[in-house]
DNA sequence: AAAAGCCCTTCACTTAAGTTAAAAAACGCA
DNA sequence: TGCGTTTTTTAACTTAAGTGAAGGGCTTTT
């Protein structure tokens, strides 16, 4: 587990043994049953989540409705707008399946950056990737319609759809459930 | 035009003499005319650019349509996917009046960033708020029909109803111009 | 084992967006 | 000002998503 970090931060810095031991004594590592709740509605929080293992989903209940914006899987990070703008969250955080995550807190980043300038530089690249790449997805959600968005997804991200609840995968799509039934029966009728 | 530059760095770090000379001997600002083309797709490029007055738009061609995905007004801040990730553009960056720019390229970023540690914490802290406000902004767009963006608009962009021509607006909505036509006609039905 | 709950699918019906075409309005420039 | 182009509106028709309801297959609970 250790070393998918290392590997993962090597992306984007190179870390000493020093830098790395300091990293490792910040007891980042969090084993999380399926069904935690990691964020709620309301709730002020300082804590990003970085997957190691499983899978977040972050939603909203709007209209008693669960819609589902997003999910992180294997080696994605999750900052929530409310830790950025220090506001109650808008949304809840939820771990679909048993998990591994690293969390750490924004105290905890602001001390570290300043004790190596490194970290700080990792930050801004993760961060301006992360911020191209959604860019990317917002922009194709946009210019698609729900069916282009499904294929899209079966091409992009197939794992999400064998482990992810067909409900939710709708309301990520922007459609209800019963649209995608139907919109994935209308494709394998094409198919056949 | 340079305190305007100023005031919204200090909202970030607060800078001194020396470092308010280093940005302003970069040769930064520029005029551009209504119409000019930023970037083209296919193209590669390094630039960013920070609207200091005016309007950008960015847009895809697909299926010889235009798709337009975002527009940028004063004080908002773009840095194109294909300048991350070093990848030809996918889209187009327009002008769509006449704007004073700033355009800034990565190599100049890296050299002030190595110079002056500050402007690297300026970016991360820019990066990490825009991420989390374009999530806000995705998010709002999945879970919500074109009506309700574009009343959301109405509210939170209303200058951009102004500025903007109404089919550009419709694809940054994501619908045909003539489902906004209609759907504006049924809204001015509603009020009255 | 029966009951309850949840999830997915299906169906009939409603509503709204896409499409195609044409007319009306606004704009740009000579 | 006037002509030509672009943009917006309107309309009729098609297609697909939303809605409400019902049924079937699972799993969980009692």
């Amino acid at each position: 587990m250790q070393n998918l970090l290392f590997d993962f931060i090597a992306k984007y810095v190179s870390l000493n043994d020093d830098e790395k031991n300091a990293i490792l004594s910040l007891d980042l590592f969090h084993s999380v049953k399926k069904g935690t709740i990691l964020l709620k509605e309301g709730q002020t929080s300082k804590n990003s989540y970085f997957v190691l293992k499983g899978c977040i989903r972050t939603y909203y209940i709007l209209d008693c409705e669960e819609k589902t914006t997003a999910f992180h899987t294997e080696m994605e990070a999750l900052t929530p707008p409310c830790v950025i703008n220090q506001t109650p969250s808008e949304y809840y955080i939820s771990c679909i399946e048993d998990c591994i995550l690293l969390v750490s807190n924004s105290d905890m980043e602001v001390e570290v950056n300043n004790k190596f300038p490194k970290f700080e530089i990792m930050c801004r690249k993760l961060s301006e990737e992360l911020l191209a790449k959604q860019r990317i997805d917002f922009d194709a959600f946009k210019t698609s319609s729900p069916e282009q968005r499904y294929l899209n997804l079966l091409e992009k991200r197939p794992d999400l759809i064998q482990r992810v609840p067909q409900h939710q995968l709708a309301s990520y799509l922007g459609i209800k459930p019963q649209s995608l039934s139907r919109l994935r029966a209308r494709i394998f009728e094409k198919k056949t």
